[in-house]
RNA sequence: GGAGAGGUGGCCGAGCGGUCGAAGGCACCCGCUUGCUAAGCGGUUUCUCGUCGAAAGAUGGGACGGGAGUUCGAAUCUCCCCCUCUCCGCCA
């Protein structure tokens, strides 16, 4: 949620976010909404205050045992016009709110501008693609030769775009996940939690994937719940409604939860192998923080998942996405990518983005500045990472050309081997 | 799923139709005092939404789990829902 004292008194910034963004909204709708709504506002209390007046006298008369009957039918139909006014008020406001909800972030001034992917620009890592003295096999052949994923039978449980680990993939995988949780609890200083995934209406509204992203989550048939696309949903609504204290901040989460993605209109796009499924795996890192905080907390997080890469020693890229490619509700978004040879593709592994006080707006997240009132804190959050890609970048980067896979030095104490071969 | 108890400010906790935005405590902030790692005394401080104002602030509405209702008037009464605790049942 914006600040709606923006939509009133710069309507214009708002109007060059959305230009930015390449969004369509109908912004003057909203400004006559809001408008229209606090008119009604203004209307309803002026009768209350008749209302509360008259019914202060009437409690007076009674006490002295009078019965002012004369006043009592007056305040009845004060009433009345009361409760119509205010079902009126009350529908006005909820349309206005509907339709705000559908503002996104504005971008930070550093966020490139641009369409697609095109205009991210290069933050730092590596810039070109290393080379192989050898051909390199795509994820999909080398797992299936050394039995790691189920390709074939993975579709028979759940349809395509799932993934079925096998093996030593199983065991890699699950390495890979407690690895990310142990350097972030015991390195980085974030608190582990694991928490339930299947989140209410409120907690999607809350972090901006409703109303947007409605087509691309699973919904429970029986219950109003949603199977969370990412465990910054229940990680970024456990202090939903609180008002924090400031000392406690910053406050460090992270969460290994499965992901759950219906990926709507993506058919067709990176359909070989593992890159788009699902349902995947992923470690989570959320912070919240006080304003001044925000930023450095920021640059912080994302060197918590920058290190992730870098002691797996991938070839990797750390990209400023550009408003084009941002999500919705995001002020700024790197994007950590790692190069996988046998597909000859960077794969997006991390995405770390900063919301300002956007989400805590929308969820109603403050903390309390002692003497000093209470503002919105600054929530961001980040992967740390998602394992499907750092998965094929590992298969992939650490073939042999025997036909082996070498297990990054990190990852062999949970291994407990040093190579996977057939 | 059944029975009972309960959900009040940042936290704990009183209140059970009008004088209650709510005693008291903790915490916070501001003073003062004392001066063996810190304590004592006094004072302040709920949140939110309108309106006016550059601001400080002024003024009004609302909020006691959520929603509906009764009433001139609801934290207090009624109904529905949610959550917590205790007991029983069922069950991975």
């Amino acid at each position: 949620m914006i600040d709606l004292k923006v939509l009133r008194e710069n309507p214009d910034l708002i109007r060059s976010t959305l230009k930015k963004r390449g969004v369509t909204l109908d912004l003057d709708e909203m400004i006559e909404k809001d408008k229209e709504r606090r008119t009604r506002i203004t209307e309803v209390q002026e009768l209350k205050q008749q209302r509360n007046a008259l019914s202060e006298e009437i409690g007076q008369l009674k006490r002295q045992g009078e019965e002012p009957a004369e006043l009592m039918a007056q305040a009845r139909d004060l009433a009345h016009k009361i409760k119509e006014k205010e079902d009126n008020q009350r529908e006005i406001e909820q349309k206005f709110s509907e339709l705000v909800q559908w503002i996104p972030n504005i971008p930070h001034d550093s966020v490139p501008v641009g369409t697609d992917a095109e205009s991210n620009k290069f933050v730092r890592g590596m810039k070109t693609t290393p080379k192989t003295d050898f051909e390199v096999l795509p994820h999909w052949d080398i797992c299936e030769a050394l039995s790691m994923l189920d390709l074939k039978r993975a579709p028979k449980i759940s349809g395509s775009r799932f993934i079925l680990y096998k093996g030593m993939g199983a065991l890699l995988e699950r390495s890979l996940i407690n690895f990310f949780l142990d350097l972030h609890t015991t390195k980085h200083g974030y608190t582990e939690i694991f928490p339930p995934i299947l989140n209410p209406t409120d907690c999607l509204y809350g972090t901006g994937q409703l109303p947007k992203l409605e087509a691309d989550m699973y919904r429970c048939r029986d219950d109003a719940f949603y199977l969370a696309p990412t465990a910054e949903v229940p990680l970024t609504n456990m202090h939903r409604e609180e008002i924090l204290l400031e000392k406690t901040l910053p406050i460090k989460y992270v969460a290994y939860t499965p992901c759950f993605r219906r990926e709507a209109g993506s058919y067709g796009k990176e359909v070989r192998g593992i890159t788009r499924v699902h349902q995947f795996n992923k470690v989570e890192l959320v912070k919240y923080a006080t304003p001044e905080q925000g930023y450095s907390e920021f640059e912080g997080m994302l060197s918590d998942a920058e290190a992730v890469v870098k002691m797996l020693e991938l070839p990797y890229r750390v990209m400023l996405l550009c408003t084009g490619d941002m999500t919705f509700a995001s002020a700024i978004t790197y994007d950590i990518e790692v190069y996988a040879p046998g597909m000859d593709e960077w794969l997006e592994v991390s995405s770390i983005s900063c919301y300002e006080q956007y989400q805590a707006r929308r969820a109603n997240i403050r903390y309390r500045k002692p003497g000093k009132g209470v503002d919105f804190v600054y929530t961001m959050n980040g992967s740390g990472l998602a394992t499907p890609r750092t998965f094929i970048a590992i298969v992939e980067n650490y073939q042999t050309k025997d036909g082996r896979i070498r297990i990054p030095t990190v990852l062999q104490k949970y291994m407990g081997t040093e190579y996977i071969s057939k």
